[in-house]
RNA sequence: GCCCAGGUAGUGUAGUGGCCUAUCAUGAUUGCCUGUCACGCAAUCGACUCGGAUUCGAAUUCCGACCUGGGCGCCA
């Protein structure tokens, strides 16, 4: 019977193991075998001279990263990573890896992030590089663990869709039979639509797609939205389920995580603190014009330098309210004693912007005006509307980039570390 | 879309007109080595993205193509 490598202790007698060949040290006399698996690395030890004449056949042929399963007895042995090693009685290689390798596994000579991607099957072999998919995982786990305790309807709605409704971003066109579609950039109007079927709480974690040409660090072209739609609540209340949900998330990870955070080298991981301060659009600008030489103005979108300067100031995890009605979507709902600035927020790492959201527009005849407003047409928004007819409640919501949430979480330097195979302007394979 | 920087062994790099039969590390192959943990030592193998131009001479300069990284705008 297989071990986890993990769980071999110098307690275990006899041991059998499967796992990769990590590393070689070959003595003369004495061959030392790193075996990796997912749980953890153990150091198996081949004494030549008393070694069964198959063992001896096997090291001689096994190349790095091949499959390998190898029995034997554990010793304790104070000198051995984890303090005990196995001598193995059997040693058969399952599965040869070619070689050399396309990237070195052990990162002594560091690859680049390009050549990793093209080999990620062999990347994430990297314990470092695994551990960001574990955390990754545990962080969709326990957003989704939040949302179904307190009540939220989990939903998936189409990612093929027949217009650009929202406006603002490029959408990828699509052949659908004998119909021009598009890969759909947010689940928002469909979120909607299920408020006005009386779901009241709604989350979906799913695909979005943008084809904008853009080329950094922080933008992909498929990425993974955390989505809510909140029935009868407002923007200050599904701030406070954010906030309440990103605290949770990092204190689930701290909590099962803990061998993940050790290899990432995260020793600062600390969660953050609710409640995260409300900074008003109109200070968020003044900080930023005293911070940085270009022209701000009020009105303006917030630069990425400005983003930088205020997120230095801020230090920690924030919200910007009261944005301009102006430079928010038409759903955003506009303040009834000053419709110039609207409900809206962004919520902020000190790095850049995770997710945006507000109290939507929820009466017709308001939202056909902001449509018209934004130089859209509210004919082609018929299918979005028509729900605005017939008992839609007030509602509230957010959009959270989980592939931003993990980068920044993680200190991650590229969006692309947060995804297995990253969609970007220069790469669709693998 | 605009702007900047790049493409040299499997990987990561040095090399700004002749000293390049191209540096170093890692790797692979072979040999030696019984406590390694980036094991050590020795030998060997392996590369200038492509096309054109300038020049006596191009990895190096110029033009074009292809590919890549990053910044901006916008956004999650």
């Amino acid at each position: 019977m297989r071990i986890p490598i993990q769980s071999v202790t110098p307690a275990t007698g006899s041991a059998e193991i499967i796992g990769w060949v990590h590393e070689v040290r070959d003595l003369g006399g004495l061959a030392f075998f790193l075996i990796r698996d997912r749980t953890g690395i153990i150091q198996v030890t081949v004494p030549k001279k008393k070694a069964p004449e198959s063992v001896l056949a096997a090291i001689k042929a096994v190349s790095r990263e091949s499959v390998v399963r190898v029995i034997g007895n554990i010793k304790a042995m104070e000198k051995a990573p984890g303090g005990r090693e196995l001598v193995p009685d059997v040693f058969e290689i399952i599965n040869a890896s070619e070689s050399p390798l396309p990237l070195d596994v052990v990162e002594k000579v560091p690859a680049e992030l390009d050549t990793r991607l093209d080999a990620r099957f062999l990347d994430a072999r990297r314990p470092r590089v695994a551990a960001v998919f574990r955390i990754r995982s545990a962080v969709i786990h326990a957003i989704t663990a939040y949302f179904e305790k307190n009540g939220f309807t989990g939903i998936t709605t189409p990612k093929i869709v027949a217009a650009a409704t929202e406006g603002g971003t490029e959408l990828f066109p699509i052949a659908y039979f004998d119909k021009e579609a598009f890969l759909n950039q947010s689940p928002q109007l469909y979120k909607q639509m299920m408020m006005a079927a009386g779901f009241e709480k709604v989350y979906e974690i799913g695909p979005i797609f943008r084809a904008e040409e853009h080329n950094t660090t922080k933008h992909l072209n498929e990425a993974t939205s955390i989505d809510i739609e909140v029935s009868f609540a407002d923007h200050n209340e599904v701030m406070k389920i954010l906030e309440d949900l990103i605290v949770a998330t990092y204190a689930h990870v701290k909590d099962t995580c803990g061998d993940q955070i050790a290899n990432l080298e995260l020793a600062d991981f600390t969660v953050p603190k609710a409640p995260f301060t409300r900074l008003p659009y109109a200070d968020a600008i003044e900080i930023a014009k005293k911070k940085i030489d270009e022209p701000i103005k009020y009105g303006d979108d917030i630069s990425s330098a400005a983003e930088r300067a205020i997120g230095a100031e801020m230090g920690s995890h924030y919200f910007i309210v009261d944005w301009p009605t102006e430079i928010r979507p038409y759903y955003a709902m506009p303040y009834e004693d000053d419709p110039s600035i609207c409900r809206a927020f962004d919520l902020m790492h000190p790095r850049m912007e995770l997710s945006s959201g507000a109290q939507r527009v929820h009466q017709h005849d308001l939202l056909v005006q902001q449509i018209a407003k934004k130089g859209l047409n509210p004919e082609s928004f018929e299918f979005y509307l028509r729900p605005f007819r017939y008992g839609m409640p007030p509602h509230a919501g957010w959009g959270l980039g989980a592939e931003r949430l993990v980068m920044t979480m993680l200190n991650l330097g590229n969006v692309r570390e947060a995804v297995l195979f990253p969609r970007d302007m220069h790469r669709l394979v693998p």
